[in-house]
DNA sequence: GTCGGAATTTGCTCTGGAGCAAACTTCCGC
DNA sequence: GCGGAAGTTTGCTCCAGAGCAAATTCCGAC
């Protein structure tokens, strides 16, 4: 807990860090280095709000490692996942939108490593460094698709179709090689998967039994290798 | 049809028309001329496409009068409206979230006066006119809020609560009252109206036919008034 | 190891709302 | 005024998937 002699460098983060981040790619180290010492690092332990929805936006946010949830809650307490945001992406970006409470809540499905800045800093960095803007509205332009996508499939599929595509698009953004399949490399129960897909868990554990005797996937609990993706891809079209 | 003397002033287009909205309302009267100068205006039947997903973006556009619909089309066929938009919004802002082609389609709902300008001209207006970036991302903020909303109705709510809301939405942005009740101002079907709730026209119908013994609302063909607001959003509510 | 809680599986029932079919109404063009 | 097309209503059937209940398995804490 204490640092001897070097105490000063254990705060300090290290510039590669961002230097191959999109919204940061175009920088220079110096840049970098001063976009840095403004910001606050901080571990999540996995399962915990980042930033609650309605609470006023004080700081904006960039997942350096880890995964997480936006969730929305509804009135009558049922939890929903209105995205998915995989390490290296900015969250938590109410004033590029010109908002000034966060309109969701985000919750960590992975221990997580997040920088942040203050809020009063977004328009600075935009001001000031080339090409922020312009990435970050590329990330957003990348979302609202993916929004756009979860609302027709909402409206249009069945659970069996949403479902394999969920696990999917899991595997694409944070799928991980293992022999036998690709895994999703963190901890998600079928209730998760339920939330992503608006259904029961029940539906789900149905779903993946009846897959796993077909040999599409292999599950555990709280972990799910998908062994042949491409047939999960044809279920998903219907 | 014919302007005798002054013909000049027939395709110029008034100041006025763009002073009170927000993205051009900051700015002094000689750069709203510039910017009508650039644009070219259109008028477009009802239920035709202004442009379609998947084109390149040429152009960006801001709807004077009228109201969109922007839609996505299933692999299937099946329409799915994931968004409305009422006279006074920019639409096909593609560039704005740094794509190249539109990701829906913007159809008309009803008869549409819309001017537009190149694309290319986004960066100028951005670069050059205060306010505008920061407008129009408010306004783009306000979408990806109610896209959100859409997301968690679809999810959790039953047809008859999303019908509901789905009404009381249209009276808001689009209510005129008349005697007896709020009119939705533009003619719309109850097949719009399944389109816009992911269900079918029959449910709405008989949802509306429902409702209209009990007094809640009065609907003729293409035409439905709202009676009494406050019951539909109890409805709305579950 | 063993205990307890969390996650998962599975069976059974019940229903919202889709799907299909058919009649009816309204409007528009000739 | 007379088709015919577009929009609407209504009845009936059927099933995907929710809801509930219970058993089982897994895992971490002690």
């Amino acid at each position: 807990m204490n640092e001897p002699a070097s105490r000063k460098t254990l705060p300090r983060l290290d510039e590669s860090l961002l230097t191959h981040l999109p919204p940061f790619s175009r920088l220079e180290k110096r840049q970098i280095r001063t976009i840095l010492d403004q910001a606050t690092s901080r571990r999540y332990d996995s399962g915990v709000a980042i930033f609650e929805e309605g609470h006023p936006a004080e700081r904006f946010y960039m997942l350096l490692d880890g995964y997480v949830r936006v969730i929305r809650i509804t009135p009558t307490g049922e939890q929903v996942t209105a995205l998915h945001i995989p390490a290296g992406q900015l969250l938590g970006i109410a004033r590029a939108l010109g908002r000034v409470t966060y309109p969701a809540t985000a919750m960590t499905a992975t221990e997580s490593i997040v920088l942040s800045w203050p809020t009063r800093l977004w328009d600075t960095f935009v001001a000031e460094y080339d090409g922020f803007a312009t990435e970050t509205y590329k990330t957003l332009g990348h979302r609202v698709g993916e929004m756009n996508t979860r609302i027709v499939e909402l409206a249009t599929q069945q659970v069996e179709q949403r479902v394999a595509n969920a696990l999917l698009r899991l595997i694409n953004q944070t799928g991980r090689k293992v022999e036998g399949g690709i895994e999703i490399d963190f901890p998600i129960t079928r209730h998760d998967l339920s939330e992503l897909t608006a259904t029961t868990l029940h539906t789900v554990s149905r779903l993946l039994s009846g897959w796993e005797k077909r040999g599409l996937v292999l599950s555990k609990r709280k972990r799910i290798t998908v062994c042949d993706p491409h047939a999960l891809v044809l279920l998903g079209q219907g």
